[in-house]
DNA sequence: CCAAAAGTGTTCGGCCTACACCCATGC
DNA sequence: GCATGGGTGTAGGCCGAACACTTTTGG
């Protein structure tokens, strides 16, 4: 950007993409070898060279007139119809050799969490399927080492207990948010010490309400609440004609994302 | 990228850059308000339009057939000359109105760390100019932002010893480096734990030799030990047709850039 | 001997871990 | 009542914050 320096400019400019790696908790009864529950995330089958036929991330181009956010969501909406609740970019990839021969090609890599109202439909529907993060087919381009570091990233984040309620619904019990605390991380949790921990933080909020299951104690129905301190959360200072305030939360850009 | 949704696709592909945010510790005698050391980084002056005679991020274009890191380390090399020991993403922005009527444009934002040694001439060079992080002038495009989004997620990173190692030279005494974490975080930091703390960590050698100054006690002068568990770490599936063994640390990339 | 910075010891409290233990419910 | 998860209590360990203290040097 910015000052130019003269010497070897080759010109022809990489093409720019946007890919999103989307998760969600696997269906009712999904569980892995331990018995807790995994994350999936949805493909899409290519229908063009190269790698026509393979299984590839969701993505699209950059919308002209649009930020990157907006560009990562529409793009998400038009190959898989799904609506994020949370939005972040995660990366940029761009090294020559990941085209494969093709044109160079800049790959603008977001990371989003769908909650399970938007999973109803695990299964295959036209070009796009859902499989699970620790079974997948093999992928276009570079995509497998794109998801890999996705789902390294995703386990530091979900120290906050606001991204870990992405994956559950709008309410839920200690357990089920539990329980996505152990498939994301894939190691066993003290329930015990988990539930003291969440409600510690003062995010929860108890709804009065219980869920029976099965013949054993019903269990109290919590809610996330999103007033309070945001946690650690970088502000930009007020960025000039940009409709929605910017926030950068933790190390990169959080969005719930317009209608 | 990938399949491509047939809808509106907007031709007209915005242009990429490269912008690198580079921060070193201030010189001999520089010591903010408090009395510890500061950050300065360094800005050229831009040469055209938009913002001609504006202070900005030193950048360039990507360079085909090359490595967004590498692309970023030429462009660093060739706007300012500095060849810096620690270089990682930071984060890519796009939004339509960081162009400022301008055409669209992207850039890919890394951060780097330049050890004192390459600080020698804080003076003004030509384009180039060093300022210190808390009296910045004002600058072109939305570069400030990016800046202070360095400058937050940096305190972030600096809980790992080998990052802040890359500020003081290859080798230096514990007060040098207690200087450098005050200057990152702002913060006064007990030296007598942050003691403890370094040397707990397994990371710094004792060279055995000691650094008088003054009429106090010598110090004890160490060195980082590269070798051991490089911390937290993901390191990609052995990409194929990839010269360098290629890992990222923390949650992006770094690099330890080729001559 | 004194100032100044290097380096050590010690206490305290918070938080995380592990695990034992009660509670409410359906069958 | 008894199996099943929900939920609480508690003891120990580890680690960071705070701060008093000793050591080594130059003048």
């Amino acid at each position: 950007m910015g000052i130019g320096n003269v010497s070897e400019r080759r010109l022809a400019q990489p093409s720019i993409g946007i890919s999103v790696v989307i998760l969600a908790l696997g269906p009712h009864g999904d569980s892995a070898a331990n018995g807790s529950s995994r994350l999936w995330l949805p493909l899409v089958r290519r229908v063009r060279q190269p790698f026509m036929g393979s299984w590839a991330l969701p993505g699209g181009d950059l919308r002209v007139g649009h930020s990157l956010e907006e560009s990562a969501f529409k793009a998400l909406e038009s190959t898989t119809e799904l609506h994020p609740k949370y939005l972040e970019q995660l990366y940029t990839f761009g090294d020559p050799s990941r085209s494969s021969g093709g044109l160079p090609m800049v790959s603008i890599v977001y990371w989003a969490l769908v909650g399970e109202a938007e999973t109803k439909d695990f299964a295959e529907k036209d070009n796009v399927k859902w499989f699970p993060v620790d079974d997948l087919p093999d992928l276009a381009f570079d995509h497998r080492r794109i998801i890999d570091y996705a789902l390294w990233r995703s386990r530091s984040k979900f120290e906050y207990p606001d991204i870990a309620t992405k994956l559950v619904g709008e309410e839920f019990t200690l357990s089920q948010l539990h329980d996505v605390y152990e498939a994301v991380t894939g190691q066993p949790i003290d329930l015990a010490n988990f539930r003291r921990k969440m409600l510690a933080s003062g995010h929860l909020e108890d709804t009065g309400r219980k869920l029976h299951v099965g013949r054993s104690r019903p269990a109290a129905i919590y809610r996330y609440r999103h007033d309070g301190e945001p946690r650690a959360e970088f502000t930009f200072p007020t960025t000039v004609e940009h409709g929605k305030p910017e926030t950068l939360a933790d190390d990169a850009l959080s969005a719930l994302m317009p209608s």
